[in-house]
DNA sequence: CACCAGGCAGTGC
DNA sequence: GCACTGCATGGT
């Protein structure tokens, strides 16, 4: 398949980036860390910024065929087929692992209005626009994290810098190593758990496997997969995953009901 | 006032 | 191993 079945608004609303605005309209896209800051404004009519920047093109990662994924899961339940279908322009970003590890680290126990707001003014803050560095966090003052608003996670921001700077982390080699020894690697750093470290690896090192476990995606596998688990969604759960997660949020299953 | 949000660390058993 | 609790902050 080609690009024109990515979709923008469910891409950049699916919860898996966080520096974006716009709606229905015009979309500006933010990425990259410090001198690194690129910036993409793009409509849905005319996605040919996208296509014809080697950046952007593999940020939304338009080499890959999510027609045949799609078309696998489909197979696999009726509620899996409902869900590629709710919204079947999602695709998984390639984001930079530090900025994707450092967001999701802000994301635990926080909703995704209030991640956005932080990692703006950590931006603003700490990186002139661009994501803040490495070290500019390792430098960083726990009660200026506090300021913007980073509460209990302020301390295990400045923990996790300080792990990537002195080389506890590497985040080059999250992409390659066997990906339990990824996580292993992830986990061991207090401040990062089961679903922060699934999180960077599928949306910072684009490792399809790796199934982030949050409170939306308990409710979907308690209420369609029960005594299931991510293997039955094959190599590329985590794809699966977005599309559910989205589903589940957005769609309207769990608004009013029982949890 | 309570409860929740793309969780985690600490504690007790 | 599993269950429970406190945690910063802002919204409902």
């Amino acid at each position: 398949m080609t690009s024109d079945e990515l979709n923008l608004k469910d891409t950049l609303q699916s919860g898996q980036c966080f520096r974006f605005s716009g709606r229905d309209g015009v979309w500006t896209v933010k990425a990259g860390v410090g001198e690194n800051l690129r910036v993409l404004t793009v409509s849905q009519d005319d996605l040919s910024p996208i296509e014809n920047d080697p950046f952007w093109a593999h940020f939304f990662d338009l080499g890959t065929d999510y027609g045949a994924l799609k078309q696998y899961f489909s197979g696999l339940s009726p509620v899996m087929a409902q869900a590629c279908s709710y919204a079947p322009g999602i695709r998984i970003l390639n984001q930079d692992p530090w900025e994707a590890l450092c967001s999701f680290v802000v994301s635990q126990n926080n909703n995704i209005k209030r991640i956005m707001g932080i990692i703006d003014r950590m931006c603003a803050f700490y990186g002139g626009g661009g994501f803040p560095t490495v070290r500019s966090l390792v430098d960083a003052r726990e009660d200026d994290l506090r300021m913007l608003g980073l509460g209990f996670r302020a301390p295990y921001i400045v923990n996790i810098a300080r792990a990537v700077y002195e080389g506890e982390i590497r985040l080059d080699d999250l992409k390659t190593m066997p990906v339990d020894d990824a996580r292993a690697v992830l986990m061991k750093v207090k401040g990062i758990g089961p679903k922060v470290a699934d999180c960077a690896l599928l949306f910072g090192c684009h490792r399809l496997d790796c199934f982030p476990m949050d409170v939306w995606m308990k409710r979907v596998m308690a209420t369609f997969f029960p005594g299931q688990d991510k293997d039955i969604f094959g190599p590329c759960a985590g794809v699966a995953q977005q599309y559910l997660f989205h589903y589940a949020r957005t769609g309207g299953y769990f608004d009013d009901k029982e949890k």
